[in-house]
DNA sequence: AACTAGGATGTTT
DNA sequence: AAACATCCTAGTT
């Protein structure tokens, strides 16, 4: 059986195909996601030293995780790509802490250091990307490999990409298509399906693929034989089978203040209260892992409501606007 | 305008 | 049947 190379997008080394390359390029003017008003920090800086690599798809797999390119030195030694372990004071790693300015890249690295800087930036970007899947498929509580996905589940990611990188609905074109089948699809099935944006997401199914197969290589290689599943599905509490509650989910959001304390957080842990910051945010949240897109915080406080019967959350003592308690903190 | 409370009813699992 | 999702009226901040 060939396994054409090209067929992955960081399948030999970091090249990606021509189509993710594009997409990843098109998506770059459009780097507000969900119209949550985070904004990122330039992605320019970086690209235009290194040619050929994409951070724009950190930006575009990420969720709301500001600390979008430092901090990867962890998730990529872990990775299957060798990597030229990283030197404290070599500055590309250092460089990720863009601020709201743009400066280019100091124009110091040539020849090799060039070379070696980009085998670092490559791992970067690797590391980001298997990261953000991760982060995704928790969200939308669906697994990192494409090839496993129900239609729901083709669903949910073609929803999701759609809404990230602001491209038409396509969703209808896809519709009794298990992960399987998207897998099989050449780009050009892609675009017959949706001309509009065919080609896109066939590319950003390409990198979810690659991450997949890096993956399983890594874990196969790396430890003896893992089931392949540990990795990823961290026990959150969205693997343990039945569908998740809300009180659950917000939870969740809770337990990552990194990653959603703009949205949720905690004002008082010990006592179990706390502040939806952004009710508009959160419901998105809540709808994309329910499958309801029409959510929203009208119909998810009524939800909450329903709990202070249950006497799962209730209204603190001193009751103020979007703050609510966990009758039973942990 | 956005949030809060809770009844009524439909939908999904 | 449980757990919402949806819709709605009425009162509050």
């Amino acid at each position: 059986m060939s396994n054409p190379a090209e067929g992955t997008a960081f399948g030999s080394r970091i090249s990606m195909t021509e189509d993710s390359h594009s997409i990843l390029e098109r998506s770059r003017s459009s780097a507000d996601l969900w119209d949550m008003g985070d904004t990122k920090p330039s992605v320019e800086t970086l690209e235009r030293g290194v040619p050929g690599l994409y951070l724009s798809c950190f930006d575009m797999l990420l969720t709301e995780d500001t600390t979008w390119l430092v901090k990867v030195s962890e998730a990529s030694s872990t990775q299957a790509v060798p990597m030229t372990r990283m030197e404290p004071r070599e500055e590309p790693e250092q460089c990720p802490v863009i601020d709201s300015q743009e400066q280019g890249l100091s124009p110091g690295l040539e020849g090799q250091e060039e070379e070696r800087s980009l085998e670092q930036v490559q791992s970067m970007v690797v590391g980001e990307v298997l990261k953000d899947i991760e982060t995704a498929c928790k969200l939308l509580n669906i697994t990192p490999d494409p090839i496993e996905w129900n239609m729901g589940n083709v669903q949910k990611w073609l929803l999701w990409t759609e809404h990230l990188y602001r491209l038409p609905h396509a969703g209808k074109a896809f519709q009794e298509l298990a992960g399987k089948d998207l897998c099989a699809m050449s780009e050009e099935e892609f675009r017959q399906r949706s001309p509009q944006c065919g080609d896109t997401l066939h590319a950003h199914l390409d990198i979810w693929k690659s991450a997949a197969w890096m993956k399983e290589r890594c874990s196969v290689g790396d430890t003896k034989t893992t089931g392949s599943e540990e990795l990823w599905s961290e026990a959150d509490s969205s693997c343990s089978g039945q569908p998740i509650h809300l009180w659950q989910f917000l939870r969740e959001l809770l337990l990552k203040p990194h990653n959603y304390g703009r949205c949720i957080r905690w004002l008082n842990k010990e006592k179990g209260i706390f502040k939806i910051e952004d009710s508009a945010h959160v419901a998105r949240l809540w709808g994309l892992r329910k499958n309801r897109p029409a959510m929203n915080y009208d119909k998810l406080s009524r939800s909450i409501r329903q709990y202070y019967k249950k006497g799962i959350i209730r209204k603190p003592d001193v009751s103020q606007r979007l703050v609510y308690q966990f009758v039973h903190p942990v």
